[in-house]
DNA sequence: ATGGTCGGTCTCCGA
């Protein structure tokens, strides 16, 4: 089973390459980031007729997440557990049925710039609220992903100019911390487990020919479950894609599940 | 050399 994840920054502008990257890949499971759309107006036609269920949880132009999905999703929820004013769509959960359950989340973690201020706080308290998950998720013994735009450069090695990130809240000691906490409860970060670093990276900004200088960074991750991490077959960064035309800043980033 | 690029949108804000 093929699960991956994406940020597609907009998916009006994302309507070819999109389409043309999930015919290549042929993913059984993707979580999207940044549809940047509400769900009325998101083009679901042609992506089921790619043969895909879609279930989105957007907004109105910002962040917004989905799922697009070959196998029966059921149990979908919608928005992040632990304070009922957040407006923000980050977080979407569902369980699909590939033989045996396995709960996926997928999630677009704040970005938290600037830092200090409103927005870094956001961030943090909204890692707590996700920690507050995972602990719940764990101790039911659950097989499960956390996949998405973390927003978060875990090591050094994790970014082609660490010194450029250096007061960046992708980068700042108190995220890499707020973060590995949550991993070492017992999450297995599934591209550093198979593709030991440097120079594995995930996005490329659009600015200062950073793709073709390749100062990248890597943010998109999938963290998984004791019980999946077991299981993990195989993982991947399908990185030609930001070569592509018109490309997202982000690239898919993928996992092979055992059935 | 304090710039540069995208996307979505009440032409600036978020990344």
């Amino acid at each position: 089973m093929k699960i991956a994840t994406f940020n597609i920054n907009g998916i009006k502008a994302r309507i070819e390459a999109l389409p043309a990257w999930l015919n290549t890949a042929n993913p059984d499971l993707v979580c999207l980031q940044e549809i940047k759309s509400v769900d009325e107006a998101f083009p679901r036609e042609v992506f089921e007729a790619l043969g895909y269920q879609v279930e989105t949880h957007g907004q109105k132009g910002f962040n917004g997440v989905a799922f697009m999905s070959k196998l029966p999703l059921s149990d979908i929820r919608r928005g992040l557990p632990g304070d009922g004013a957040d407006e923000q769509s980050r977080w979407i959960e569902a369980v699909v049925d590939a033989g045996r359950p396995l709960r996926v989340c997928g999630l677009y973690l704040p970005n938290g710039n600037p830092a200090p201020g409103p927005k870094y706080d956001y961030k943090l308290a909204w890692m707590a609220r996700m920690e507050t998950r995972v602990r719940d998720l764990l101790a039911a013994e659950e097989s499960f992903l956390c996949l998405g735009d973390c927003n978060v450069i875990p090591q050094a090695m994790d970014a082609a100019r660490p010194e450029v990130w250096a007061t960046d809240a992708l980068y700042l000691p108190e995220t890499r911390e707020t973060y590995r906490r949550m991993l070492n409860l017992g999450l297995t970060d599934a591209v550093r487990a198979r593709m030991p670093g440097p120079g594995v990276y995930t996005f490329w900004d659009y600015q200062a020919v950073a793709w073709e200088r390749n100062h990248g960074i890597r943010i998109d991750h999938i963290l998984c479950s004791p019980q999946v991490a077991d299981r993990l077959d195989g993982v991947g960064i399908d990185k030609d894609v930001r070569g592509g035309d018109k490309p997202s800043d982000h690239v898919p980033v993928w996992v092979d599940i055992a059935a």
